[in-house]
DNA sequence: TTGACATACATAGAATACCGAGGTATATTA
DNA sequence: TAATATACCTCGGTATTCTATGTATGTCAA
């Protein structure tokens, strides 16, 4: 099913800073995640994802540092901070409030067709 | 708590025309249904709702009748279409796909601070 | 060896959506 | 009489995502 990009916004940043503090990851292996996890439901575009990581780093919120991967490709690891931490923390209770709040208000619903 | 209004984005269709769809609403009124269904999370302003009321017409979801209030003041009522509930339907999917998959990825997470 | 595909990074520009701010008007209440 | 609530509307700024494009290397099959 097609997955309305309106409902990434938001929620875009928890996905993103809670892979990252699970473990140290790149770019690309970040997108990968998603999509894994997710059952492809989120597929980040690299135009979506890499600007986020440079906010998160401009913000502090994550560190980067380079390694090479076996077959000699140059990655650019992110390390959460505690900032970042902190950060997730937040947006997580974010996410908790949205949806709760989107849960009261559906909740009785009936979609009568015909 | 401050909601971002980044997570309003993909929600607010679903939100808007379920509440229509329990009853014919007018505008003001469903800033206010929201506020108080919600516990005060969601507080769509006007240049938000109008805009979506008038996108929901154009598109046939709605229809609109005026009505006076008992107090003399004119309202315009929406009223769901046939269509409407077909994109209801769709919007209550699509949001249960999003938030499945939220969970999905943010499963098993742990966020220690300190 | 050559072409296709995956890996891996990056950015510019277009489209979209929400909000702040402003406008208009009437009714209620202090 | 002034402030607040009700009730509608729109313009422009900001933020976010995607499309498209660019660069470069590694892998694998024809």
């Amino acid at each position: 099913m097609y997955m309305d990009k309106n409902y990434i916004g938001g929620s875009s940043y928890l996905l993103v800073l809670s892979l990252i503090n699970r473990k140290d990851m790149y770019g690309y292996e970040i997108i990968k995640e998603l999509e894994l996890l997710s059952d492809d439901a989120f597929k980040f575009k690299e135009g979506t994802l890499y600007p986020i990581l440079h906010k998160f780093e401009n913000s502090g919120w994550i560190e980067s540092y380079s390694k090479f991967s076996d077959s000699g490709k140059e990655r650019k690891y992110y390390h959460i901070t505690k900032t970042g931490i902190q950060q997730l923390v937040q947006e997580q209770e974010q996410w908790d409030l949205f949806k709760d709040s989107v849960m009261k208000v559906l909740n009785g619903n009936r979609y009568v067709l015909d």
